[in-house]
DNA sequence: TCACAGGGGTAGT
DNA sequence: ACTACCCCTGTG
């Protein structure tokens, strides 16, 4: 973002118990970019700034009000999902109290499955590299005041892209995985929609999404939590696996497959989609590991 | 400057 | 259950 540049009309939409620099920063989304004391960026293909200067007060680029309240998941009651967690869970309530305002943001579908398709064994800056260049390379431009912002391409522009161009937006072996899930897409065999169709259950969409290329149970749980809005997916990564061992188990030491995945099911409740970015969020920026 | 390890997993064996 | 996989970054 240029220095010296005016900063952004906006609305203001009041807002309670919401957090924008935790949820924007909290490994959901990467592709918004800092500047003017706030964030830019697209949602879906709507140009938008956003800033939060006050507590109770979002600054909205005028028109696009709408648009970031259902991004940003302002509906969502966190004060009955917080209250549904475990009473007696002291490391649960303490990495609520860390960000009580996170949200779990409703992202687009396409958008946020292949994000997560790009983003195995890799850190949050890389991941957050690599959707910028798909989007300067592949994407469309649309302005916003004086930038240019990019959005993110298409199933269609991902698969007519192919694999080699993928590689070297520096995908690595993730190239092959992207293509082909961007082919199943583009050409309606994998029909997104279905994520959010409450007629399908949670194990019939967990089926459908790991059976495309690259798509495990990880990523899968991720994209039916966050575009899928299935607020009772767990995704368990190495954060949060070594989060549950150390806070939850200190002492046992082996841990067969679908241990952790079954407490938390058990334990969280309904909502442990958000106990589980609760838990990450502050594990990952809080230096929970040692001493949180 | 340059090995080397390891990182928000998945697929094939 | 075990291992390779591309690429980048941090460390010595």
């Amino acid at each position: 973002m240029p220095p010296g540049t005016a900063a952004p009309a906006t609305a203001v939409l009041p807002v309670r118990r919401f957090d924008l620099a935790a949820t924007l920063g909290s490994g959901q989304v990467f592709h918004w970019r800092t500047g003017h004391g706030g964030f830019v960026g697209l949602i879906d293909r709507t140009p938008v700034f956003l800033r939060q200067a006050a507590a109770g007060q979002l600054e909205v680029t005028p028109g696009a009000e709408g648009v970031a309240s259902e991004y940003l998941a302002l509906d969502h009651d966190l004060d009955a999902i917080v209250a549904s967690f475990p009473a007696d869970d002291t490391a649960l309530a303490r990495a609520v109290a860390y960000a009580p305002g996170l949200r779990l943001i409703r992202q687009p579908a396409w958008e946020c499955l292949a994000t997560f398709i790009t983003s195995s064994l890799k850190q949050v800056p890389h991941i957050s590299r690599i959707s910028h260049t798909l989007r300067e390379r592949h994407g469309d431009p649309v302005p916003l005041g004086e930038h240019v912002l990019w959005t993110y391409p298409s199933a269609d522009a991902v698969a007519r892209a192919g694999e080699e161009a993928l590689r070297r937006c520096g995908l690595g072996y993730r190239a092959g995985f992207l293509a082909s899930t961007a082919r199943l897409v583009a050409d309606g065999a994998l029909d997104l929609s279905f994520l959010t169709d409450p007629a399908v259950s949670d194990d019939d969409a967990l089926a459908r999404l790991t059976a495309a290329p690259g798509v495990g149970p990880k990523i899968a749980s991720c994209v039916l939590l966050f575009a899928g809005q299935r607020l009772g997916f767990f995704p368990i990564d190495v954060w949060i696996e070594r989060t549950l061992r150390e806070r939850y188990f200190p002492r046992r030491r082996k841990f067969p497959p679908g241990f952790l995945a079954r407490f938390a099911r058990r334990h969280f409740g309904p909502y442990r989609g958000y106990a589980q970015q609760f838990l990450f969020h502050h594990a990952r920026t809080a230096g929970a590991t040692a001493a949180g």
